[in-house]
DNA sequence: TCCTCCTTGGGACATCTGTCCTTTCGTATA
DNA sequence: TATACGAAAGGACAGATGTCCCAAGGAGGA
């Protein structure tokens, strides 16, 4: 989708806000925008930061659906098909939102032809994505998961090293779809290798390249 | 997504099939309809039949991404994206579409307000399904996965008991992300507990409790 | 300071899954 | 009929991954 078309709604959204009940919503690192479960108040069009997608099996099981930055859409699915939230989404980095309530959706953006013609690319780019990404999952190794994780997180970071806080492996470790075990026996391996090298709580990858080898082109984006 | 709508779509097509170089396609079991990688030449909206959707990685890897039935529409992603075709569809019975060429969409339905609303809610459909099954190949181990298989391909059966053709093991085993191996594996474990039969090229599902109950919700569709 | 609790890294083991290879069997062909 | 070829089942083994558990170390409170 192109950032173009985007800006036009901001655009069109921003200066109403006020009368239109469109306003800006703002979250921290780590925060929750969304819970999986609960019900959707609107759409959330992402102005600035990042955020990442994750969802949740009934065993408890969690795993990385993806990484997002601007233009992105959330509740899309949620008011379309008119269901409870589908996943989890949080912020990575300070996030700012243009938010319009469902009422007003409902009211007067259904059939406007530029908000809906937004909608279906946004959507469609998420499909693609996700096909993707599924795919991926299914067939790649953790290790090569591992790996694209570490490279897309680390992607905003300066290029010669950079150092990924673990300050909780259990969570890093179900995003991927794997166990902490798991990971911490990667790393070592990685370790070994001189890949990567760990220091209190952080992960300083020193081989940025062999990361993007092992991670074969895998995208969480 | 309802068929209602979807009916409206098909009433309002059909007539005009000839004058606005709307027609409609036919394909026979086990024929592609659309092949990854080739350029897509229009939206088709399923009438009847099913089929299925799976996607090869460059390592030749298949996945089974999901089974579809009316109301069902391939090439919006296409389209909406401008990119070649993105998954293999191949009719598991014999399907008919009704087919609206590209150039067709774009002079006359890209902006109606009708047809995109039917489009979005599709999309937004195949995202969260999408994103369910995402999160089950990735986190379920390969039973589970060929349970739900075998419950999919099975629904529109005889309730008692069902046969499937097992012609191309090879070909099974690769969309749900396995070997033919390990299929085999699992059907020896299930015939001990007498859950399937084999005889010839064909399993026989005995207790489809059973392989609902390993299957764990899962679904393909 | 000492104790407790929690988190982390990693050992040991079981299970899942892929690869390779052998045997068997059916079919086609000389 | 005998031979050859190929598909299918399954044995053997290795690697990937999950589960259980323990020891070490850090944080916080008595």
């Amino acid at each position: 989708m192109e950032l173009s078309q985007f800006a036009a709604i901001y655009n069109y959204l921003i200066p109403n806000t006020v009368e239109k009940e469109v306003t800006i919503r703002t979250y921290i690192s780590n925060e929750y925008i969304l819970t999986a479960g609960e019900e959707i108040d609107g759409f959330y069009f992402l102005i600035s930061g990042k955020y990442f997608v994750s969802s949740q099996e009934i065993t408890g099981k969690e795993l990385l659906l993806r990484y997002c930055q601007a233009p992105a859409v959330m509740g899309d699915i949620e008011i379309l098909e008119d269901c409870v939230i589908q996943s989890n989404c949080v912020a990575a980095e300070p996030c700012s939102f243009v938010f319009i309530p469902k009422q007003a959706y409902e009211k007067e953006l259904k059939y406007d032809a530029a908000f809906t013609q937004i909608l279906l690319k946004e959507l469609a780019y998420k499909l693609r994505t996700c096909t993707i990404s599924s795919r991926v999952n299914a067939l790649s190794p953790a290790n090569v998961r591992l790996a694209a994780f570490l490279c897309t997180i680390a992607s905003g970071s300066n290029s010669k090293a950079s150092y990924i806080t673990t300050k909780n492996m259990e969570e890093t470790a179900a995003l991927i779809g794997t166990t902490k075990r798991h990971v911490n026996r990667i790393l070592k391996q990685w370790i070994a290798q001189e890949i990567v090298e760990r220091e209190n709580d952080q992960i300083r990858v020193l081989q940025r390249d062999k990361l993007k080898e092992i991670s074969e082109d895998v995208r969480f984006e």
